[in-house]
DNA sequence: GCTATATGGGACTATTCTAGTCCTGATTGG
DNA sequence: CCAATCAGGACTAGAATAGTCCCATATAGC
């Protein structure tokens, strides 16, 4: 069903192990050890995220990456905004479509509205609720969906 | 952000179709009629559709395709499984994956709880509610927002 | 029974999307 | 200066998706 992309999900490992290492700055290299994502892949994602300003990029010699704020406010919708762009759930939900079947269409608002409430279910999971392996994350529907963690694909 | 297909998006705009003409047999014909989408393709969904048990299939001549149950006993959850099969929001969500970054990785869990809470809302949306352009969606959380529908993509 | 009209199942192709890699240039600490 | 590190973007390979087509099966009507 509804999926995020692979780099959304490495991508929210990195802040993790960034908000773990808070206050230090972490090379590309660090993360990717650190995480076990390959480093091509890694550096793709932090600029990213530096472009999205939820990280903070230090260059030059010693340089690297820290987290651009506080991870109580970093969300789940802003790493999803960061890495998967202005995508929505389906493709009339984007701002700029036009599509001649609207009027035809009785779905497309429905599926907005859909859309928007996942978003604001996303908004209020932070990154520091991401952090634990068994945290419970604070939106009302899920509370009552607690299931033991499933294994991870190899990846790199 | 998080999408759909767009097979799944014409899935729901041929069952609401099938809604509306409810008791009445609609040959795939009449179904790309009525809901601008290219022939081939809507026998295509006809069909994952009836192996789902969301439509009943008559065979034959004057055969087609109704509604396999009532509208209100069908919700948007079913229509994603009917048409996306068991894909999870990250590869580690789905039931047989197997990862070795299992004990490294701390967010799996979590994303797999958002994926849970998304389905229970999903699996509260029913056809009823698709049918019309500005329902309100029976969700809780998307009770907050009520956006004006934007226009869709050609297609066909 | 024959024929026209339908669905059932699956194979196949083309296109798009995604992930991943790599190269070149800019910045900065030592 | 030199080595380390980020910035930006081009590029490739592979996977997923959308869409089309073919042939078998079923059935209503004549």
């Amino acid at each position: 069903m509804l999926r995020i992309s692979r780099l959304t999900d490495y991508g929210t490992m990195i802040l993790v192990h960034l908000a773990r290492r808070s206050g230090q700055v972490c090379s590309a290299s660090d993360v990717a050890a650190g995480t076990h994502v390959a480093l091509p892949t890694v550096q793709k994602i932090l600029k990213y995220l530096a472009r999205a300003e939820l990280v903070v990029s230090v260059r030059g010699a010693e340089g690297g990456y820290t987290l651009g704020r506080e991870p109580g406010t970093i969300s789940a919708a802003d790493i999803l905004d960061a890495l998967e762009g202005p995508v929505a759930i389906t493709e009339c939900s984007q701002i700029d479509s036009q599509c001649e079947l609207e009027s035809l269409c009785p779905v497309g608002s429905a599926w907005q509205q859909i859309n928007k409430s996942i978003r604001l279910a996303l908004d209020d999971i932070k990154l520091t609720d991401l952090r634990g392996p068994a945290t419970e994350i604070p939106v009302a529907a899920l509370t009552r969906s607690i299931g033991r963690p499933l294994a991870r694909q190899p990846r790199s």
